[in-house]
RNA sequence: GGGCCUGUAGCUCAGUUGGCAGAGCAGUGGACUUUUAAUCCAUCGGUCUCGGGUUCGAGCCCCGACGGGCCCA
């Protein structure tokens, strides 16, 4: 259950959408896609959903896509009433192809090419598996973002045994699933070709001779090591089907109603095509309803310009910067067909700006004008963003959070201490609710890294650790004369109090304050600007900007 | 060679089944008179890439061209 007072169940509990009076609200794009599944399974009680990734690497923010569109469609499916079961396909019986530039022991790995990822080593000493270790890695990357799937994986579920009838099913529909992969193919399949891959039980690659003997058993010969086997589809072990057959085989297994795919599978002629045309020649099921999606690019992130494999962004890469909601609004915001740049640099302020905005958008209560449209559809898109699915009553109050670019500044002059900084809120009143003080550490987070890793040089500042002495004219000098004397009379100023001084601190001269704070900042911090000197003095302590400013005096 | 996606304000993008072209940022002007890189308000900005077609009516549908991205081969 959500937090936040705002929030509620997301059982459209009176109204259920036959009515149609409630479904006006779901305008999302994931609830168009929600509105043509449940057009095309209208008698279905409970609707599977998927998703599925192979785990040949780090799991980047482009294949994270994927997951985030299974979920949105999932969370609009359930908001119409549905039930949904969200399947979640490790597809780690692949081969392993090519070993990433970015990982250790890479001779080792690279004399386990050809083998299962389930059954090559993890380089990094932690796992069972090289599959495992990035498997483990993105189901715990997704937790702080709500997405929730039952994980599947393949290796396993093939060696079990499970899918011995599909495996029959695909070998006595041979001819039948050649005649469809040969239509989109340039080059025929030899006449005896087997729907059938797998991998040698001796040395694990995938170079096999098959033959299938009209019912369970096959005889399996490596055409590495030589090894000859005899198997029984039934006790499962490392026979499976190629891709192309294997993707419909488990639309049917799971009786599967929606699936994305990225932009490789959607092409004319892709797997997604042939995937249609093979469960229902061979499997008797309707393919699902099917979404195409496009790349994520990254932007901002110069400076790493190592091989095209260690230069992945992974979600945890994201969430460093990003909050949660602010990943799940991002991937939301976007139509899954248009490509778009995750952003690393002052991208990042404008999109916290915009989605604080947004945030503010959603809870105004509608007014009967022009745009009403915009602030339903933002609030839809604002619900499909939360952590826990809930729903946003208009007029709602909204929990404080500091904006984005001011958070970067206080957070420097704490030097990056979440706890003072977050005191310093809590003193100006801002802060005053337990949701309040989670929802600054999760965006402070982010902030300081940001500033840590990415913002650019004239975005930081650091206060001076030695003093300098500046010439000043006669007017700059009167003025800093009269802030050091106020600050000597009040070691302990707050900002409240320091305000007055510094709105008074220019009469008589013929300096506006505007002026004369170039000159302040460039003693303290050795820049022309700066966050608010009221904020900064008092932040810093009259301690460490007293001997700062002092100096420039001594030498007029 | 075949195919998919995409092209809307300077930038990033919305635009539901065809029905008066929209937001944010940036820009400009103003207010707050607490003050920077804080907050708020107003305003400027368009041949919807181009050429045809269907329609009472096209950003949206159809055909073609061009630009960009990508896939299969």
């Amino acid at each position: 259950m959500g937090q936040h007072t705002s929030h509620r169940s997301s059982a459209p509990s009176a109204d259920p959408d036959e009515s149609g009076r409630d479904t006006a609200r779901l305008n999302h794009w994931a609830d168009q896609a929600a509105a043509r599944i449940l057009r095309a399974y209208p008698e279905q009680k409970r609707l599977v959903v998927a998703a599925g990734i192979t785990p040949s690497g780090v799991v980047h923010i482009g294949n994270f896509r994927e997951l985030m569109t299974v979920d949105l469609v999932a969370r609009a499916l359930r908001d119409r009433g549905a039930e949904v079961r969200f399947i979640f396909s490790w597809d780690d019986f692949d081969v392993f192809r090519k070993v990433p530039a970015d990982v250790p022991r890479q001779e080792e790995l690279a004399g386990k090419l050809r083998c299962s990822i389930a059954d090559v080593f993890d380089p990094f000493c932690d796992h069972a598996s090289y599959a495992e270790h990035y498997e483990m890695r993105l189901e715990q990357e997704i937790v702080p973002l709500g997405i929730q799937p039952e994980f599947l994986r393949q290796a396993a579920r093939y060696r079990r045994g499970d899918y011995a009838e599909g495996i029959r099913r695909a070998l006595e529909n041979a001819e039948r699933i050649r005649a469809v992969l040969d239509r989109h193919r340039s080059t025929p399949l030899p006449e005896d070709w087997l729907p059938l891959a797998g991998f040698c039980d001796t040395c694990g690659r995938d170079a096999l001779d098959l033959e299938w003997d009209g019912e369970w058993g096959v005889r399996v010969q490596c055409q590495d090591c030589g090894a000859v086997a005899p198997r029984d589809l039934r006790q499962g072990g490392n026979l499976k089907l190629p891709w192309r057959v294997d993707w419909p085989m488990r639309w049917a297994y799971e009786g599967v109603v929606f699936e994305p795919g990225g932009k490789d599978h959607s092409t004319a002629g892709g797997s997604y095509d042939t995937g249609c045309e093979i469960a229902e020649a061979v499997y008797d099921w309707r393919a699902p309803e099917y979404l195409a999606y496009d790349f994520v690019r990254c932007k901002g992130r110069g400076g790493k310009i190592s091989s095209s494999a260690g230069d992945v962004i992974s979600v945890a890469d994201a969430l460093e910067v990003y909050e949660p909601e602010m990943l799940r609004w991002l991937f939301a915001s976007y139509r899954p067909g248009s490509e778009f740049q995750i952003s690393f640099d002052l991208d990042v302020i404008k999109l916290y700006e915009d989605f604080d905005r947004a945030a503010r958008l959603a809870r105004e209560p509608d007014s009967g004008g022009r745009a009403d449209k915009k602030r339903q559809a933002t609030r839809r898109l604002m619900e499909l963003a939360m952590v826990e699915p809930g729903r946003i009553e208009p007029g709602s109050a909204l929990a404080f959070v500091p904006g984005f670019r001011g958070l970067t500044m206080i957070l420097q002059v704490y030097d990056g201490d979440l706890e003072q900084a977050r005191a310093h809120y809590e003193r100006t009143g801002q802060i005053t609710t337990d949701v309040e003080r989670e929802r600054f550490v999760t965006r402070a987070s982010c902030a300081w890294r940001w500033i840590e890793r990415y913002a650019p040089e004239d975005f930081r500042y650091r206060i001076r650790a030695e003093p300098v002495s500046r010439s000043l004219t006669p007017d700059q000098h009167r003025v800093l004369e009269r802030l050091v004397a106020a600050l000597e009379a009040h070691p302990e100023i707050d900002e409240d109090a320091l305000v007055p001084h510094l709105r008074v601190m220019c009469e008589g001269t013929a300096l506006t304050p505007q002026e004369f704070f170039p000159v302040a900042y460039d003693l303290l911090i050795d820049r022309p600007k700066g966050p608010k000197l009221s904020t900064l003095i008092p932040v810093m302590g009259t301690a460490r900007a007293l001997p700062l400013l002092r100096p420039s005096l001594g030498c007029a």
